[in-house]
DNA sequence: ACAGTGCAATTTTTT
DNA sequence: ATTGCACTGT
């Protein structure tokens, strides 16, 4: 390895097509010495020194990880231990490649254009395939499906395999066949007994359909860009080689939410230089249900033998409360490598965390806001204020109250730009044009705006296709020769197909914005949200305009097609003050002066469905996420309870969070809401039926500990009593009263995929009594007395 | 071909 | 309660 440094990759004259060479060299030798190790902690500094061999980076929350990553990529530039284009570099988000890019240009003070391969695992996954594509049955120019595409795909093979849709929805063939990429899983890979999953067996078998469907048309969904990957360096050792001998060092950020595939793609290549870097924090994996594999980090020291560990503990970030908080409860999860943050902020004033009850959600959308009006008359700027919810409906109630308010916020996440409708549906026009055999894009806009070609004219072109065994624009084409189409559709199609004749031959002529917009008019897709009354009309016309605007910033129409294929986000640049209202998920990576976390309540937060489908592993991942939650704040986290909400249009009282009992009662206060009103007399719901609450007795933390039901949910309570304040959780009346322990928690604890057994009785909101037939994992087939039904399993309870 | 009706589900999200 | 969907009837 060291020989590395002997013989350094020897900067070789300036060559052409080595980009900027001469430019970075000239950067680095302007470098001093090593001015970018100054301000480094030892342990970040070691991480960053130690550029040989594999290495974990465990980073706790807010320790300087990005910093660490782009400073090594700085050092080994610097160094001269590889010139940018042998650094291989992947993200998840093409928000972190963008930073860390950003980054390291300041670094090394500007061009970074050199590091081609600095990117998300799916856009190197791309690069890398379009190179080789004919090694694994695709050409070149293959076209990426999104999740839209593939759905239609899939369903397109269920109905062909004569199979009921609505007892096996293509939404859950694609999740199954996720799952399986995921893992790395061919066809041909897939366990025998999984190969059932699907629809008595077919699982595997539309699988494989779907895998062909996907050679014949020319594309890849997300999964293939790792697992053709795969592939090819399996059965190319040569290719594979090429590789090892290109990426003299690997770098992985955010290695705890690398799935199987991706783990596998990095080895594969980490067998050439050894030269592994990956970074991480296991107590932030808040992926497992879309593939993440915590195991992938927790087993690192084996998977890659002679690797070094290095903790990053210090945070730079939050006061002492808030990561004794984060740190206790985190604890409580057994799976993970063990890491305590130290706090390096020292604030005698700092604030403990606090834990809040309120009555139901409004009243806590309305103590938040108040709060934040506070916050922002004592001059703290609302761009350091975020509210983190576990659920996306949650958000509605604190948009609602802070349009009366009139609060600035802003909604991070939600529908993404160019997965709306109309996008989507404009991208396949210009998709359909430049890649007449894209079949996907035709279907899709084929009879969008309406012109009269339904089921009946589709299916024809459907049927010409396939047994002609070409793209459909082409079998269209040839139909509307014949006579074999009744007038109307006929002339419809001939229309259509004339006006891509007539766009195709403008390519060359007009200037690429100028024909998008053409063909949007000409088309009379633009026409037809003219003439749509509904509402969100108006916005969607601007959200084309804005996707033309977009398009500017490339030089061509298929250069743009494929960069939003692998980014599908946008900068929005919102200078604006504003509260970011958003989900936990969403936050990671972030970081507030002031953090809200409302809902801390049992079935929403740890949600029910994780502890139903995944059990302990669940309520890990539930736990990390409150982690994660917590860290995000910088001077205050400000926790909230209700104790009822409205659930599905139901009214549900509520249990508080089992994660307020993990809280280090040293650290937080508990408060009483600051409007009260909006309690009393409101006792229909759930009154106090049973006697005392347990929030009436004087220590919170302690009595909760006694409840039955919370025992049981645990398994241990091996807490320490003996506690300082004496603060009262819900104060007054209101909502201490309201709140009734047990069944909820009780039950969610269960590692069995269903609860339910074969023949055993159970009841249905909707449909009554009724008998359990058969069971596949969280489904139940149920025998009432108006007949069969499929039901998730918890909307019925035993009896 | 399309509009209106009834039924079922409803965590988290990237590429 | 709301919403998205599949099916039915014109």
């Amino acid at each position: 390895m060291s020989d590395l440094f002997a013989t350094p990759p020897a900067a070789p004259a300036p060559q052409d097509g080595e980009p900027d060479q001469m430019s970075i060299r000239a950067q680095l030798q302007r470098m001093r010495p090593t001015p970018y190790l100054e301000g480094l902690n030892p342990e970040q500094r070691e991480a960053v020194e130690n550029i040989d061999g594999p290495l974990l980076v465990l980073a706790g929350a807010g320790t300087g990880k990005t910093r660490v990553l782009t400073t090594r990529i700085g050092h080994i530039l610097a160094t001269r231990s590889a010139m940018p284009w042998q650094i291989l570099a992947v993200t998840f988000t093409n928000k972190a490649a963008r930073e860390m890019k950003n980054r390291i240009g300041t670094l090394i003070g500007g061009n970074v254009e050199g590091m081609q391969w600095l990117g998300t695992f799916h856009s190197i996954g791309v690069k890398i395939l379009r190179r080789h594509a004919e090694l694994v049955g695709l050409k070149s120019n293959f076209t990426i499906l999104d999740t839209d595409d593939q759905l239609r795909l899939m369903k397109q093979l269920i109905q062909a395999q004569g199979l009921d849709e609505k007892r096996w929805p293509a939404r859950q063939l694609n999740t199954l066949i996720d799952g399986w990429k995921n893992r790395g899983l061919t066809p041909e890979q897939v366990p025998q007994d999984e190969a059932y999953y699907f629809a008595q067996g077919n699982g595997v078998r539309l699988y494989s359909a779907y895998q062909e469907r996907l050679k014949i048309l020319n594309a890849c969904d997300f999964g293939d860009l790792l697992l053709e990957c795969l592939r090819l360096f399996r059965e190319n050792p040569d290719v594979l080689a090429e590789y090892h001998n290109k990426f003299r060092y690997l770098l992985v950020d955010e290695y705890q939410d690398t799935n199987i595939a991706q783990y596998l793609w990095l080895r594969l290549l980490a067998q050439g230089s050894q030269n592994i870097c990956c970074v991480g924090d296991d107590d932030q994996s808040i992926y497992g249900w879309r593939g993440a594999e915590v195991d992938n980090i927790l087993r690192f020291e084996e998977d890659f033998p002679g690797a070094k560990v290095i903790r990053l503990e210090r945070n730079y970030r939050s006061t002492a409360h808030i990561l004794a908080a984060a740190s206790h409860l985190i604890t409580f999860n057994e799976g993970r490598l063990g890491k305590t943050l130290h706090a390096q902020i020292e604030d005698d004033e700092a604030e403990k965390v606090t834990v809040t009850s309120v009555w139901d959600s409004e009243e806590e959308a309305r103590t938040i806001g108040d709060q934040i009006e506070d916050l922002q008359r004592s001059g703290h700027n609302l761009n350091e204020i975020a509210i983190l919810v576990r659920a996306s409906f949650q958000m509605r109630t604190f948009e609602d109250r802070f349009v009366t308010m009139g609060l600035n916020y802003r909604v991070i996440g939600g529908p993404r730009f160019y997965e709306r409708a109309e996008i989507r549906d404009a991208l396949a026009y210009f998709r359909a044009m430049v890649q007449p055999a894209d079949d996907l894009a035709f279907e899709r806009i084929v009879n969008t705006p309406r012109r009269g070609l339904g089921d009946a004219t589709l299916k024809l072109v459907h049927d010409h296709a396939r047994s002609r065994g070409i793209p459909l624009m082409e079998a269209a084409n040839e139909l509307v020769q014949t006579a074999e189409l009744k007038p109307r559709p006929r002339n419809a199609l001939k229309n259509l197909l004339e006006q891509f004749t007539h766009w195709r031959t403008m390519l060359a002529s007009l200037k690429h914005t100028e024909l998008a917009e053409m063909i949007l008019d000409e088309s009379g897709y633009t026409e037809m949200w003219q003439n749509d009354k509904s509402a969100d009309a108006p916005g969607r016309l601007e959200n084309l305009k804005e996707l033309v605007r977009s398009m500017e910033e490339f030089d061509s129409l298929p250069g743009f097609l494929e960069h939003i294929a692998l980014v599908m986000d946008r900068d929005n640049a919102e200078s604006n003050e504003a509260v970011s209202i958003m989900t936990l998920h969403s936050a990671k990576g972030l970081e507030f002066d002031s953090v809200f976390l409302p809902g801390w309540e049992e079935g929403l937060f740890p949600h029910q469905r994780a502890l139903d489908e995944s059990g302990t592993r669940g309520l890990e991942e539930e736990r990390r996420l409150a982690y994660v939650g917590i860290t995000r704040a910088k001077k205050r986290a400000k926790i909230y309870v209700a104790s009822n909400r409205r659930i599905h249009g139901l009214w549900q009282n509520s249990v508080p969070s089992r994660f307020l009992d993990e809280l280090p009662p040293k650290h937080v206060d508990v408060e009483e809401s600051q409007s009260t009103y909006g309690g009393y007399g409101n006792s229909g719901i759930g009154g106090n039926i049973y006697g005392k609450s347990r929030f009436d007795s004087s220590d919170p933390f302690e009595s909760t500990y006694d409840t039955p039901g919370w025992k049981r949910a645990k398994g241990s309570g091996t807490k320490k009593t003996g506690k300082a304040k004496q603060t009262r959780y819900g104060g007054g009346p209101a909502s201490s009263s309201k709140v009734i322990d047990g069944e909820l928690v009780a039950k969610s604890v269960s590692d069995t995929p269903s609860q339910f057994s074969q023949g055993e009785r159970v009841f249905h909101q909707k449909f009554g009594y009724g008998t359990v037939i058969s069971i596949d994992g969280n489904k139940l087939l149920i025998e009432f007395s108006t007949g069969q039904k499929r039901v998730l399993d918890n909307f019925v309870e035993r009896h």
